[in-house]
DNA sequence: ACCTGAACACCGTTCAAGT
DNA sequence: ACCTGAACACCGTTCAAGT
């Protein structure tokens, strides 16, 4: 086993996943705490993913993360050559979290389900682990995400989409239509409610308390009454409801999207 | 002039255009470098801006930015009351970039444009902000965005929904489908953008060298497989090209969904 | 093989002091 | 009214040294 990749002339990387040696530290054996502190990489990246969940990426830093863990900052150096490399493991970590159809229902006929429903499940299960990981959207942003579980997800989804029926080169325009769109609704939605959260408000309470002070500014009151419209309309008694209702109408407009392309293709 | 905000007991605010006294230190005059030094709340809010293109919200600090205005770092203090005021500011002034149609247009039916134009148009303005200033995702995301510029654009946005002829409830969805789409497109390519950039490669140089290392390492290979099918079905020579045609398909996609759910409506 | 302490070059922000 | 210097409580990371 060698130091995190030879750090004197360490060649620029652009993933954890391409490491010269990918032994794992730690991380393959189902053994843990060895190690006389008990560190190793799956325990690391644990404790980062519960300490970004609690606390938020902002606020993460390797000597918080070495507090929790009882060593000092620098044994983390032993395990991970950089802190993105950290973060790059913490986000393929929760990709783990999703439920995935099995990868071999496509041989059997009987389990195939329709691409809506693929779709629609897929989409369901990336929007929940924005939210609950609310730090993971930028990190998708930064790294390449060619981790095993982010692959994995990547394969299903790409698996759904062929499903469609679309042609090939329009299959790439409706995958990024999908998953974008809750890519940016995951986003802002887990952004959301972590504000909530860290402000211990109920989502409607925050709701009715950031209307309240914008409206209360003379200049802003105009705008918003233009969006206020929209509010009411939308139906629905609680903030929940409406941005369930919002999704589920998003869903079905690119539903209905794809199925118009179908139509088009095979008149 | 009241000192930015009495910091002694600040309250909690979401928001700098929330602040007690909204005097715009140094930024509605129009004169500039009343100051010993020259500077005022427009010419920080600039060169941040510039500064963030250049170097990236990562690498950027109050510190840095006091340098390039030669200046203490304290001194921008007296303009703004943090770091995040500061980037809100940054955010709202390039709103303030996007091409947007005249607020009367409505009136004079002439020049009103088609909805599918006006999506079309204010999702390209979006994509390019996004692209041109790769910074500007993850603020958007952070921060309540009720700037002048910004709140514009989200009239602008609610406009061209409404002319779409949808039923009000089914407003909001729409206008998160198209939006939170090109958000998320958006922020991949400006990220890829700007990778290539500082790697000193073109778009195409990059894309072939990343899916070269990824291919190499043995137990990617298989995974990267099935991607470049769908890579190859694309067409399209270069990367910007293949881009270009996923976007232009992805919002063909919304267009037809918007207009099946019309269909529904009516019948 | 694994872990530590001290050190370097940074942060954002406060505070008291200058002009 | 505007700007500065010193200071506080932090960062990520390196390096030489310990066991």
């Amino acid at each position: 086993m060698v130091k995190a990749a030879d750090r004197a002339k360490r060649p620029a990387r652009t993933s954890v996943w391409l490491e010269e040696k990918a032994t794992a530290r730690g991380g393959g054996g189902g053994r843990r705490s060895d190690q006389p502190s008990g560190l190793d990489r799956d325990r690391i990246t644990e404790t980062t993913v519960r300490l970004l969940d609690a606390e938020g990426l902002a606020k993460f830093s390797m000597r918080r993360l070495a507090a929790e863990l009882n060593v000092t900052a620098m044994s983390v150096y032993w395990y991970v050559d950089t802190k993105d490399d950290l973060l790059e493991l913490a986000l393929d970590a929760v990709f783990g979290e999703l439920d995935l159809p099995e990868a071999d229902s496509e041989s059997d006929p009987d389990t195939k389900a329709d691409w809506r429903d693929q779709l629609r499940e897929l989409a369901a299960e990336y929007r929940k682990l924005l939210v609950r990981h609310a730090w993971v959207s930028p990190l998708v942003g930064t790294f390449l995400n060619i981790g095993p579980n982010s692959m994995r997800f990547s394969l299903t989804v790409q698996r759904a989409v062929k499903n469609t029926g679309l042609p090939p080169h329009e299959q790439m325009g409706a995958l990024s239509a999908v998953f974008q769109f809750v890519y940016g609704f995951g986003t802002i939605e887990g952004h959301f409610v972590q504000r909530c959260a860290s402000a211990g408000m109920t989502q409607d309470a925050y709701f009715q308390q950031a209307m309240g002070t914008v409206k209360a500014e003379p200049r802003f009151a105009e705008m918003v009454e233009s969006s206020a419209e929209l509010m009411d309309a939308r139906g629905g008694d609680t903030v929940e409801e409406m941005r369930e209702r919002d999704f589920r109408i998003a869903l079905d407009l690119m539903v209905a999207g794809i199925e118009a392309m179908l139509a088009r293709t095979r008149s």
